[in-house]
DNA sequence: GGACGCCGCCGCCCGCGGTCGGAGGCGGCG
DNA sequence: CGCCGCCTCCGACCGCGGGCGGCGGCGTCC
C-alpha cells in the first residue's frame, strides 16, 4: 500500500488528505475514496491548522479541503500550503457548499487546483481527484462559467475602449503608447528618431483627439484602452 | 423526435449542431451523440459560414464547433453566433486538437461556453454537452489550469506591487490615487480641501519615494500597483 | 494643374509642474 | 523636556510640457 512513497509515479495510488470539520463528511469521503484502487486516504484533519500540519507530515498528492473550518479556514490553509517550500507538488481541491465569488477567486489566488461544490456527484469527485493529481485543474461548471465571465469581461472592456484609439494616426498611437510608459518627450524622440518638438506635436494631437488635457490624463487613457498593459 | 421544438425543457432532447470540415469526424460525433437518449444531432456544417447559417436555421441548444475550418474559422463563427439577436440561448462548445493560448482566450472572449481537446474521451464529450446545454461551462483540465494561472497571476502582480505603496503616508497615497486619475494639483486641492501648494509637496514626496521623475510616471506606478483600477 | 486635407516636422511663447528651503502645528517616543 | 515624523502651507527658481502658427510632402478630388 504505502510501499511506494515519495513521487506519485505511474501506478502508485493517489495519496489523499481529507480536511473537513464534520466527522460524517470525512468518513463519507474516506469510504468513497478508499473504494477506488488507485486512491488512498492517508490522513484526516478537522481544521485549517491540522490540515497544514498533516500535509507537512504526510505529503499527500491531493488535499481535499473544506472552506468553512474552525481555527483557520480552508483558503488560508491552502495559501500556507502553497507557500511552503517542499509542498509545491501538493494539489489542493476545494470542496464547499457555498460558491461565493470571493471564496472562489480567493481560493484560486491562494493556489488551489480545483473547486467543487458539495452537490457534485461521487463520480465527479473521483474524476476531480484524478485530474488535479496529475497537475491539471478542474472547476465546478457553474464556477467555470463565472470565471470565464470574469475573464471575458476584462477583455471586453479593453476591446470596446480600443475603438477610441481608431481616430489616432499610426504615429500618434506610437507616441501615446510610449507616453503611457512614462517616457518624456525627449526619450520618445530618441526612441523613434524624432525631434522632441515633433513628438510634442503628436502628443498634442493625440491629447486633443482623446480629450486629454494633460499628459497624465493621456497615460490614464493609454491604460484604460489597453494600449499599455498593467503588467511589466 | 422533433415534436418538442423551441425551448429545451425538462426531458426534451438536447439539440446539437456539429460543425467540422472533416466528414469522418462529423459522422463519428453524430453516431456517438445520437446513441444517447437525451441528445439529438439536428444538423451539420462543414465550415464557419455554414455553421452560422445552420445555427440560425435550426436554433440548436449546443453547437459543437471545430476551430480549424475553411472560409470562416470556428472562433469567428462563435463570435457571430454570440452576437446575433435571438441566438443568445445557443451554447458553443469548442473542440479542437490545438490548445494554443490565443485560441482558448479568443474563443472564450468570443462567447464560447466550453473548450475540449480532441484527446478527450467520449464520456467527457457527452458530459460537456449536457453541462453547457443547461447554461454552465466546462473546460479541458489542462486549459482550466492555464486559465487559473492567468487569473492568479494578475492578482499576484497586484498584491506584490501594492507593497511598494507601504512607504507612503496616508495623505501621499491619497493624492497619488487622484494623480493616477489624471487630476491636476489644483483639482486635487479642491477634492481634499488642501492648498495646491500642499498637494505639490505630497506629490513630490510620493514621487521621490516611488522613484518617479514625472507625474506621468506616477500615474504609471499608480496603475501598476493597482492603486487605481483600469476598469471604471 | 491647382485646391484641399492629412500627416509629419519644426520653432516660439508661457504656464503648470517639480525642486528647494523654510515655517508652524500636532502627536508619539525616549 | 527635546526630538522626530507627519501634515499643512508658502515663495522662488526653472525646465518640461502644451498651445499656436508655420512649412514641406503626399494623396484625393475637382
Amino acid at each position: 500500500m504505502n510501499a511506494a512513497a515519495g513521487s506519485p509515479s505511474a501506478n502508485a495510488p493517489i495519496r489523499v488528505l481529507v480536511a473537513d470539520d464534520e466527522a460524517l463528511v470525512r468518513s463519507g469521503f474516506k469510504v468513497l475514496l478508499d473504494l477506488e484502487d488507485d486512491i488512498a486516504v492517508v490522513g484526516e484533519a478537522t481544521n485549517g491548522h491540522e490540515a497544514v500540519e498533516r500535509t507537512r507530515a504526510t505529503r499527500p498528492d491531493v488535499v481535499l479541503m473544506d472552506i468553512r473550518m474552525p481555527k483557520l479556514d480552508g483558503i488560508q490553509a491552502t495559501a500556507q500550503i502553497a507557500g511552503t517550500r517542499g509542498l509545491e507538488q501538493v494539489r489542493v481541491l476545494i470542496l464547499t457548499t457555498y460558491d461565493t465569488d470571493d471564496y472562489v477567486f480567493d481560493a484560486l489566488q491562494a493556489g488551489a487546483s480545483g473547486f467543487l461544490l458539495k452537490d457534485a456527484g461521487p463520480s465527479e469527485l473521483l474524476h476531480a481527484v484524478r485530474v488535479v493529481a496529475v497537475g491539471d485543474a478542474l472547476l465546478a461548471p457553474r464556477i467555470t462559467r463565472r470565471l470565464i465571465g470574469q475573464f471575458a469581461a476584462r477583455r471586453q472592456v479593453a476591446r470596446a475602449a480600443e475603438e477610441r484609439l481608431a481616430v489616432l494616426t499610426e504615429r500618434e498611437r506610437e507616441v501615446t503608447a510610449l507616453v503611457g510608459q512614462g517616457l518624456s518627450n525627449h526619450e520618445i524622440g530618441n526612441e523613434l528618431f524624432l525631434s522632441p518638438a515633433t513628438v510634442r506635436t503628436h502628443v498634442s494631437h493625440a491629447m486633443v483627439k482623446l480629450g486629454a488635457r494633460d499628459r497624465a490624463q493621456l497615460v490614464v487613457i493609454a491604460y484604460r484602452t489597453g494600449l499599455v498593459s498593467p503588467a511589466p
